[in-house]
RNA sequence: GGGGGAGUAGCCCAACCGGCAGAGGCAGGGGACUUAAAAUCCCCCCAGUGCGGGUUCGAAUCCCGCCUCCCCUACCA
């Protein structure tokens, strides 16, 4: 029997999975599709295809899919087990102006690149489905969808506030601007209001959260999406601004304290400030604005600021006071920690109960009213002496019945800053017209392409670079008018809103998908992927998911069904005393078990891959020196898909090690079976049977090693069935050693539709058990009794074995768990 | 501050609805085979489950109060 030469081996099978279309999966309507086999769509979260390649982690959740879409395929369903590229975006752009090689040119040779890696490891995903969000084929599509979004007045645009960096001439995203200077090169950055296009996920906001209840997702995936969404129950009030036929309405969550409001707070950017700003408060109050224009978001919600603002001169009437009660008039102040983007950009301060409000009453020297104490209100009218629950709704009562307020929801959530002043995008299928009129590009004039540009450097004045292709930007139409293309372009998150459909009917030239296929294949049964996409993607895709299920182009609600957030794969790093970063495989393990480096110690620590530790592990010479089967095995054994590990390459040679026994077993058959082992092997099955469906694959694992190391002590040779067995459940974690098993077994075909193999519950359970006799709880003994045998005569044996210990006792009561233990209670 | 998750042998990790703490792997020790080594095979060693209470005949598991670590989020009125 030749040695397991899994370079060999693995190359032959990839191979012939190739040659043969092994994984090819015909869909509704195609030749070989079987309508009676129930489907599994078990889908990855496409890649983005980085220059860098893939490192050990990025498999350990294609991995986990894999092992479940070849185990489905066996259980006799029609899996679709897809995968694609999400192309464009930010870093082959960058790349492209550091390097002169045109994104295009970059993102197909990083395809290559990442292609063949997964090919290595033998994943049988159907490559005939493989799609790439830059191809025209595809954005023509996506483009497709965002027009139906502006027919149901879901995008729109408006002016918003963006980072624009001068010196690097772009807009930069909020992640990318740090205290006011680009990331890159710290150069200073300034918010400038452009025209964006958003999108109004904000009419979905309800039913992104009703419906979160439906999915089968991690409940901390669940728990970040509600909190993205932020409903809060409130109300809305007016309040007159005095001497003056101007009002404002702020948004509190607790209107039973409106008798302690104090003063009003509305946001810098609030278009009522010009307005009733006094003349000796104008300069402080514009030169607050101006200040605060230039901070972002992240910068004036940080909790570390103290509460700046300024007074406006003016003040305003709180409706819970009579007209001309001095407590009812209160200052109107301006500052940034109330955002113009929440609520109405106003509110009224409380600082006898918000300790937002608190602080800055204490830096301003304001009026600070206690409203609350203990259970019920206090200097609060009628509602003094109320319990908290009945204050509220008396309070908003109050206020509608006077038409002072108005009960009202918010949602954090915001609509969605749809565009980007980028090149490597989709670009908008809009027209603008000569008088500002705005048109879809037809339907059948679809895709919009992307033009050839030379150059995409952002210009100076803001204009994306698109707005440089005079030749594509105009277009005239029959009466001879010109229009000028939309020169932004989609974000990242376009081509991956909606690329799971996609792969229900990744070639229809006609139709984004159809209807018959994506009613077969969706919605999708598994999701895997990486927990930072918790909340943008995920919701951005239920988002668009839920208007073509409105506008009846999706069958589904929801897109996912089962989401799994596959843990990091981390690795080992180490710095010397002195602090410094060490290459990893500089170092060496001395006699005594320290770790040195260069003669010095090192310490060791666990932390993310990255090319600044020094710790990447590259699949490639994992492949190398050990086989795609050892490395899938091992992903699949350090521990749950959820958690977190670091990769250690001690544990290796462990997985090795066990495919190499298991391929010995496989040298000659002997007859009849053990009796052990094939009860051992029933166990096995069942095992691996009960674990691939949650992703328990360590221990899945676990039990096939267990079985090996039986059959290997008993020595006596495995007979061909149970050969046979084997190979079938090894085949979803070591495919390509279990098809050489198959194969050698005198089987022509591959094994990837062969049936599932059964067990014989019968067989589960040993003859013989032995069961552990407590007295009061503490281990005394133990006997073997028949399996399931009699309640009386398992305790009379056990009894027996533990008699010393009870004489003279009183059993007071006994405990009999069947075929597990039996405690006498004595007193 | 809020939310989610995790603490079990030297290390990674199991243990279902509460029922003998151990399946598997690594590391370590001993032995077999070998001229020798590698490879292979067999055997062995090791914790009482982060801490303190409670419920129970019985708690890693359930409840209460803490500690530590990881992830996410954070002036949202």
């Amino acid at each position: 029997m030749q040695r397991y030469d899994f370079a060999d081996i693995e190359a032959r099978w990839q191979d012939h999975w190739q040659r043969n279309r092994t994984f090819r999966t015909p869909g509704p309507g195609a030749p070989g599709f079987d309508p009676r086999k129930p489907k599994f769509y078990v889908l990855d979260m496409f890649p983005y295809p980085s220059a860098a390649g893939l490192h050990v982690g990025h498999p350990k959740g294609y991995v986990a899919t894999d092992v479940l879409a070849r185990f489905q395929r066996m259980r006799g369903c029609n899996v679709l087990h897809p995968m694609g590229w999400d192309a464009f975006g930010l870093p082959a752009e960058q790349y492209a102006l550091q390097t002169g090689t045109h994104p295009a040119v970059a993102t197909a040779r990083n395809v290559a690149a990442f292609k063949r890696q997964l090919q290595a490891l033998g994943f049988s995903y159907d490559w005939e489905r493989e799609i790439n969000t830059m191809d025209p084929g595809y954005y023509r599509w996506t483009q497709w969808i965002f027009e139906r979004l502006y027919e149901k007045g879901l995008a729109y645009q408006a002016e918003v506030p963006v980072w624009w960096c001068p010196a690097l001439g772009t807009v930069l995203a909020n992640e990318e601007v740090i205290d006011g200077k680009s990331e890159r090169g710290g150069h200073p950055c300034v918010r400038r209001p452009l025209r964006q296009w958003m999108l109004r996920i904000t009419s979905y906001a309800q039913r992104l959260l009703d419906d979160l209840e439906t999915l089968d997702w991690p409940e901390s995936v669940k728990a970040m999406q509600r909190e993205w969404i932020g409903r809060s129950e409130g109300a809305e009030i007016r309040f007159p601004v005095a001497g003056s036929a101007d009002s404002f309405v702020v948004f509190t969550t607790r209107p039973d304290t409106l008798f302690g409001a104090t003063f009003c707070v509305l946001a810098p950017e609030h278009p009522l400030v010009a307005r009733i700003t006094t003349p000796q408060q104008r300069a402080d109050v514009e030169r607050y604005r101006a200040e605060a224009e230039q901070k972002g978001e992240l910068e004036r919600t940080s909790l570390a600021r103290a509460k700046t603002g300024v007074f406006t001169g003016a003040y305003a009437l709180n409706p819970a006071y009579p007209q001309g009660d001095p407590r009812g008039r209160i200052p109107i102040y301006v500052a940034d920690y109330v955002l113009l983007s929440y609520g109405t950009g106003a509110i009224m301060a409380v600082p006898g109960g918000d300790e937002r409000d608190l602080e800055f009453a204490r830096a301003h020297g304001l009026a600070v009213i206690p409203v609350v104490a203990g259970e019920t209100y206090v200097n609060s009218g009628f509602l003094d002496g109320l319990s908290l629950e009945d204050g509220r709704k008396r309070m908003v009562d109050w206020l509608e019945e006077r038409g002072l307020g108005r009960c009202k929801v918010t949602y954090r959530l915001r609509d969605w800053l749809f565009s980007r002043q980028r090149y490597w995008g989709e670009p908008f299928p809009i027209l603008h017209g000569p008088d500002g009129q705005i048109r879809l590009v037809p339907d059948e004039d679809l895709p919009v392409t992307l033009p050839e540009l030379a150059d995409f450097q952002p210009s100076p004045d803001g204009q994306p670079p698109l707005a440089r292709a005079s030749g594509w930007v105009q277009v005239t139409d029959a009466s001879g008018r010109v229009w000028q293309r939309e020169t932004n372009s989609m974000p990242q998150w376009a081509g991956s809103c909606w690329y799971y459909l996609r792969f229900c009917d990744p070639h229809n030239a006609r139709a984004p998908w159809d209807p018959a296929a994506e009613k077969y294949w969706m919605p999708v049964d598994f999701y895997v992927g990486g927990a930072e996409h918790a909340v943008l993607h995920l919701l951005y895709a239920r988002f668009w998911h839920k208007v073509l299920h409105d506008a009846g182009y999706v069958s589904t609600s929801e897109p996912f069904r089962k989401l799994v957030n596959q843990g990091m794969v981390q690795a080992f790093a180490y710095r010397d005393a002195r602090g410094a970063l060490v290459a990893a495989e500089a170092v060496r393990e001395a006699p005594d078990g320290t770790l040195v480096a260069n003669g010095q110690p090192v310490e060791r620590f666990v932390a993310k891959m990255s090319k600044s530790l020094r710790n990447v592990v590259n699949p490639d010479d994992v492949i190398r020196e050990y086989g795609a089967d050892t490395m899938r095995l091992y992903e699949a054994f350090m521990g749950p898909v959820t958690a977190s590990a670091p990769w250690n390459p001690r544990d290796l040679p462990g997985v090795h090690r066990f495919l190499q026994r298991a391929w010995r077993l496989y040298e000659t058959f002997a007859e009849p079976p053990d009796p052990e082992v094939e009860r051992a092997l029933h166990r096995t099955i069942a095992k691996v049977t009960g674990d691939i469906p949650g992703l328990d694959l360590n221990t899945a694992v676990a039990a096939m090693m267990e079985w090996v190391n039986t059959a290997t002590r008993k020595g006596g040779g495995i007979t061909r069935s149970q050969a046979e067995r084997f190979a079938l459940i090894l085949a979803p974690f070591a495919p390509h050693l279990a098809e050489e098993m198959w194969q050698r077994l005198g089987h022509p075909e591959s094994l990837a539709y062969e049936n599932w193999p059964a067990y014989d519950p019968s067989q589960l359970q040993e003859d013989t058990v032995e069961v552990a006799v407590q007295v009061n709880g503490r281990l005394r003994g133990r006997v073997l009794v028949p399996a399931a045998a009699a309640r009386a005569a398992v305790e009379s044996a056990a009894r027996a074995a533990v008699a010393d210990k009870l004489e003279g006792a009183t059993i007071r009561k006994v405990v009999v768990i069947p075929d597990k233990l039996v405690n006498f209670v004595v007193g």
